[in-house]
DNA sequence: GGTTGACCTTCCAGTTACTGGAATGCGTTC
DNA sequence: GAACGCATTCCAGTAACTGGAAGGTCAACC
């Protein structure tokens, strides 16, 4: 299969592929004119890889993720703690952004949001930590 | 006042300052022996970056907010259009966010995590689009 | 006057995960 | 043999810093 097939087959696009040969994610094999020749095997892991990549994990996730995968004596505790973490991340990262929501929201609320100058949105951004409401 | 003071008068380390005067956010004059030296208003306007992008304002974001902030003749209209388009950028990543984790909460749950190599998870992962439950 | 230590300077490289573009080669068809 | 699509490599850029090296400045102490 020529980067081509394999990038339709697994919606990544042939730059992001060459890419994760680069890093050394996956190792195709060459043709005698030098195209890269893709065996069933690494299409099967650059689907799992733009799977993984889909739900937030990490390139080096992924590494660990893909040697697990291909580890028959693995542990499923361990693919399971590698996904916690992950989840943990996210939630991390959806309550500071629901924060930063709630806060902006708050702010929008108070400002006319017209022709004049007057902006209270302005006012927080310029005011003292502490002197805020 | 000297990149120190600055510093820690407005929570962001040094080489962040310096970084934000080579982007041209920022203009501290000089001392004759070359240091940074900030009056007053840099003081106040990096306050304002470091307060916008604990909001999650990109740098870009930063720079509009710092020139209306500046103008006297602005709207407000203006602001809160900004910030509105803002908070319209964390709501989706929000969305996304959770998307991912309750896919992957999904799949945790049904992964017993023990020594033994069967793993729904990576099952799921090596498993193609439209075969998934 | 010399030395230490804290603080300052610039410059270069690395981070994450690609993405765009240039220059060039291969394969098939008309 | 010219055109066209696909392939190759290499270089540079993105966002927003961060770390580190090499060196200059300042104030204090002996």
């Amino acid at each position: 299969m020529n980067i081509g097939e394999v990038a339709e087959a697994c919606g990544l696009p042939a730059k992001t592929i060459r890419y994760y040969e680069e890093i050394g994610l996956i190792s195709p094999d060459r043709k005698a004119n030098g195209y890269r020749d893709f065996p069933e095997a690494e299409g099967h892991k650059l689907r799992f890889v733009a799977r993984a990549r889909s739900l937030g994990f990490a390139i080096e996730d992924c590494r660990a993720l893909l040697a697990l995968y291909d580890d028959p004596h693995r542990a499923s505790g361990d693919v399971r703690e590698i996904v916690r973490s992950h989840v943990r991340g996210i939630d991390r990262k959806i309550a500071e952004l629901e924060g930063m929501r709630d806060t902006l929201n708050h702010l929008v609320e108070r400002c006319q949001g017209d022709e004049r100058p007057e902006c209270p949105i302005l006012d927080d951004l310029a005011s003292a930590p502490g002197t805020r409401r």
